[in-house]
DNA sequence: CATTGTGAACGGGTTCACAGCA
DNA sequence: TGCTGTGAACCCGTTCACAATG
């Protein structure tokens, strides 16, 4: 995750500018302005402007933002533009939930395969998909050009799993285990784990 | 979410050393020092030293961190030195999913009540829990005093039921609905959505 | 007249560097 | 010697306030 000028804190509200200018879309909005965005979203009108502004120039003085056209610009920016193909390894309960998820594809992804290292569920079928032999990641992943992956495995093989994804030529994943990953530098990974998030709330509880 | 005096980024980073510690104990280790901790989770030294300085004075000089202390103090520190009981609202495949998830219970929480609008799924089994009419939720929640919650519905149905757990008595709300949540002030929130992360990571893709 | 884009001011989180102590 | 705890310095993101403009 290298920064070069745009601060990473700024690309991370990018996505949350974009799901909101689709949420007006669906409800026939056309245009919004910075202080309209930044009350549903909890953020100051100022804060949008300022990193809306690090990309360039998608306003008008007095009449705000045209949604259509921003929602296009973030596409380009965040590169959503096109459909990322996802490799899903694990097919735990999280992993079936994901598989079958259908909100990925108007946002730019797509499952494309999904692995299990289980003999039992290897050659079984999730919602349209196969489970493959995760020793297969090597071979499948990097034929099929996949450069995205997410990560519904147990703590115990999560680092060993990312390890064989990057070699297969993954940049971005997403881990769902409860551990960090050591990865080199050039690749990026976020984390999801409910409970962090939970005892983070859990501190301002009386 | 109020902020007192300490930073709230700081208290977002805490469930993440304790995630560590708890990791380290399951290997036997004893001591571990702020340089050790930092490397595992990509974080400085000064970060932690700091982080927890703020909170007393854990450590010792030349030694390091005693673990399971450490541990014992941030379970105070964050208020999962109980467990806390949770609602869970959404019994599609994702909150199916997270009921049936074993991890939480020695993390400081544990799934108590289910629910869905769902006439077909309502009465029905999930691992050990009863699936619950949403329209119940006013009375159910109250009564067993539950204070925290996670939101797995749709998102046209996500505001109308966060306002029914706050009626209710819900003080924490995770919420894994693709849309902003408008509470009072007094009602932490934190959210959880695959796609802001994904699209958070393609932009630093080539 | 409403709203953007932005330089400047501000504030606060991070890093530094070292005294202090086991 | 090794490592913590911490004031001070630094850095960087946020807010402010206003000129510019459709």
């Amino acid at each position: 995750m290298v920064k070069n000028q745009i601060p990473d804190i700024v690309v991370g509200r990018l996505p949350r500018y974009l799901q909101e200018l689709l949420h007006m879309t669906q409800k026939d909005q056309k245009t919004t302005s910075s202080q309209e965005l930044g009350e549903r979203l909890g953020i100051s009108s100022a804060q949008i402007r300022k990193d809306l502004s690090q990309f360039g120039e998608f306003g008008k003085q007095g009449t705000g933002y045209s949604i259509s056209y921003l929602i296009e610009q973030l596409q380009v920016i965040l590169k959503v533009d096109k459909v990322w193909d996802i490799a899903l390894i694990g097919a735990g309960d999280l992993g079936h939930a994901i598989a079958r998820y259908q909100g990925f594809k108007n946002r730019g992804f797509r499952v494309a395969m999904v692995f299990d290292n289980d003999p039992a569920k290897i050659g079984s079928s999730i919602g349209d998909f196969v489970v493959q032999d995760t020793a297969n990641i090597g071979t499948l992943v990097e034929q099929a050009n996949i450069k995205v992956a997410m990560l519904t495995v147990p703590v115990s093989a999560a680092q060993e799993v990312a390890e064989a994804l990057v070699r297969a030529g993954v940049r971005a994943i997403l881990n769902y285990a409860p551990t960090p990953l050591n990865l080199p530098e050039h690749v990026c990974v976020q984390y999801i784990d409910p409970i962090v998030a939970l005892q983070h709330m859990t501190y301002y509880l009386g």
